[in-house]
DNA sequence: TCTGGGGTCCTAGGACCC
DNA sequence: TCTGGGGTCCTAGGACCC
C-alpha cells in the first residue's frame, strides 16, 4: 500500500502486528487441555500434576525418545534456563533436565491459525496472514468503529485472549515494518507502538534485532562499525553499497523505518511447492535415498494436485553429514504426477550425488502454474492420461480411507531394519507450509 | 550438543540467439 | 587467429523469513 496522503485523504496509515506468544507450545497447551490430558512434574521433590505446559519449563519440537530435533517453541520459564528456538533438543535437555518435549502437530496449529485470521476479520477486510502465528491488519479509516488504534489493539488482544485462550502481542505503526519492529518491543501480551517521533525506541536496539539482518548480515555491518539499528540509520548508505549492493537501500530503509509495501489481504498463490526430511541413518544407498525421494514426491504430488497446480521446474537438495547442502534442478513439462516428478528427482539425484553420506533430502516443484488452463501435451497422451487416472484414483481412496491406505510397492519391504525408520517419517504427515 | 522444514528473493555465471 | 554486444533463459548457491 502507497501511504496515500492526498488532498482528499489526509488519514494516516496505520498498521497492527499481530504475532502469537510461543504460538506452537501455547496451541500445543490448548489442545491437551481440551483433551483433558496432565504431566506429572516434580516440584520440591512432589509429584505434581499440571494441565497447562506454559506453566512448567516446556517446548515444543523433535522427538522426545530419540530427542533428535531442534527447539521450535518453549514456555516462559524456559527463561531461567536460557533455552533458545532453534538449538537441538539435546543441549536444551541438558540445560534443563527436567524439561518436557512435546513433539509437533502442526495439523492443529493450522486451525487455531485460522480461527485468529478469521478474528482479525472483525476488525478489518484488510488482513494479510504473514506465516502460521504472525498477522498484519490495516486499521486505516477504522478508528471509528473500534476507536483509537492502541485502543483497537487493545480489543483485539484481550479478545484473543478471552476467545480462544492464548495470548498476542501486537505492534501498532505507520507501516507493516514499524508494526512489526514495535511488536517485539515488549512481550508476551503487550501493545506496542512504533508511531512517528518514537523511532528512537527501534535506534536504541542491536543491529541483530533489524528485520532482515541476520546471520550474515549483522556481523558485516559490525564490522562497518554499525552496532545499532540507530547507527546504521545514521551511516552513508553510499558505504555500504560496495558491501551489500542493492540490499543496502533496503537495510538502509527499514533503519530508518522506510517501508511502503501494502498489506495484502488476498495470500498470493505459491511459488513453489516442496517436502524435504531429514533421514536418521545417513543414506549410503541408492535404493535408500531412492525411497525417501518417492516418499517426497508422494507428497509434493499430493500438494500439487490438491490445488490444481502443475511444475515446470524439479530440484532436489542434499544435505551430508557435514551439513553441507547442495542441490540440483531441471526444467521439465508441466507436470503434477507423482511418478514423473520422481522420475526427475531420481535422474537428478544420480547426477549430483558425491556419494557422500546422505543426512538429509528434499524435493521441490516449482514453476507452477494452473493445471486446469490445458496442458501441451506434445507426446505420450495416453501414458499421461493413464497417469493422471492413477493419481486421481490413489488421491480418492486416500481421502476415504486416510492416506495410508495406498502404499507404493516399493515401501512394502520386508527384511531390513532401516525400512522400519523409513516407515517413521511418512510424508503423509507433512501439512507443508502456511 | 550437532543443528527441522516450509518458503521467497537475489545474484553470478554460463549457454544460446541474433 | 582474433574478434562484439545485447538480451534472455537457466542453474547453483546463498541470503532472509517463520
Amino acid at each position: 500500500m502507497r501511504n496515500k496522503s492526498n488532498i482528499f485523504s489526509r488519514t494516516k496509515t496505520v498498521v497492527f502486528h499481530i504475532d502469537v506468544n510461543s504460538a506452537y507450545l501455547a496451541w500445543e497447551s490448548l489442545e491437551r487441555m481440551k483433551a483433558g490430558e496432565v504431566v506429572t512434574v516434580v516440584v520440591n521433590g512432589h509429584e505434581c500434576q499440571i494441565s497447562d505446559l506454559r506453566a512448567i519449563p516446556s517446548i515444543v519440537g523433535g522427538d522426545p525418545e530419540t530427542r533428535r530435533g531442534i527447539v521450535l517453541s518453549k514456555s516462559l520459564p524456559c527463561k531461567p534456563y536460557k533455552i533458545q528456538t532453534g538449538e537441538s533438543l539435546m543441549s536444551a535437555v541438558k540445560k534443563c533436565p527436567g524439561l518436557f518435549i512435546a513433539p509437533a502437530r502442526f495439523g492443529i496449529y493450522e486451525r487455531y491459525s485460522d480461527d485468529l485470521i478469521a478474528y482479525l476479520h472483525n476488525f478489518s477486510d484488510r488482513v494479510q496472514q504473514y506465516s502460521i502465528d504472525e498477522a498484519f491488519v490495516d486499521y486505516t479509516h477504522m478508528e471509528r468503529h473500534f476507536g483509537s488504534p492502541m485502543e483497537a489493539a487493545d480489543k483485539i488482544r484481550n479478545g484473543i485472549r478471552d476467545a480462544f485462550g492464548f495470548t498476542v502481542s501486537i505492534g501498532v505503526g505507520p507501516n507493516k515494518l514499524l508494526a512489526k519492529m514495535a511488536t517485539g518491543l515488549r512481550k508476551p501480551d503487550f501493545t506496542n507502538t512504533l508511531l512517528e517521533g518514537e523511532i528512537g525506541k527501534m535506534w536504541a536496539l542491536p543491529i541483530e534485532e533489524l528485520f532482515m539482518a541476520g546471520r550474515a548480515t549483522a556481523p558485516k555491518l559490525r564490522k562497518l562499525g554499525i552496532q545499532t539499528i540507530g547507527d546504521l540509520a545514521r551511516f552513508d548508505v553510499r558505504y555500504l553499497v560496495p558491501t551489500f549492493k542493492s540490499f543496502s537501500h533496503v537495510l538502509w530503509n527499514y533503519a530508518n523505518g522506510i517501508d511502503d509495501s501494502a498489506v495484502e489481504p488476498h495470500h498470493s498463490a505459491a511459488k513453489s511447492v516442496g517436502n524435504s526430511t531429514t533421514i536418521p541413518f545417513d543414506v549410503t544407498r541408492y535404493d535408500d535415498a531412492n525411497r525417501v525421494l518417492l516418499n517426497l514426491c508422494e507428497s509434493v504430488g499430493k500438494r500439487l494436485r490438491l490445488t490444481h497446480t502443475v511444475a515446470s521446474s524439479v530440484s532436489i537438495g542434499i544435505r551430508n553429514s557435514d551439513f553441507i547442502h547442495y542441490s540440483h534442478q531441471r526444467r521439465c513439462s508441466p507436470t503434477d504426477n507423482t511418478t514423473t516428478l520422481y522420475n526427475h528427482a531420481a535422474q537428478l539425484f544420480r547426477e549430483a550425488w558425491k556419494r557422500d553420506p546422505v543426512r538429509q533430502l528434499g524435493v521441490r516443484a516449482d514453476k507452477l502454474s494452473d493445471s486446469r488452463m490445458g496442458q501441451l501435451n506434445l507426446f505420450g497422451q495416453e501414458e499421461t492420461d493413464r497417469q493422471m487416472r492413477l493419481d486421481a484414483s490413489i488421491d480418492s481412496i486416500r481421502r476415504r480411507f486416510g492416506d495410508e491406505s495406498v502404499m507404493r510397492a516399493s515401501f512394502l519391504c520386508k527384511d531390513e531394519k532401516r525400512d522400519h525408520t523409513l516407515d517413521r517419517f511418512s510424508p503423509f504427515r507433512s501439512t507443508g507450509g502456511l
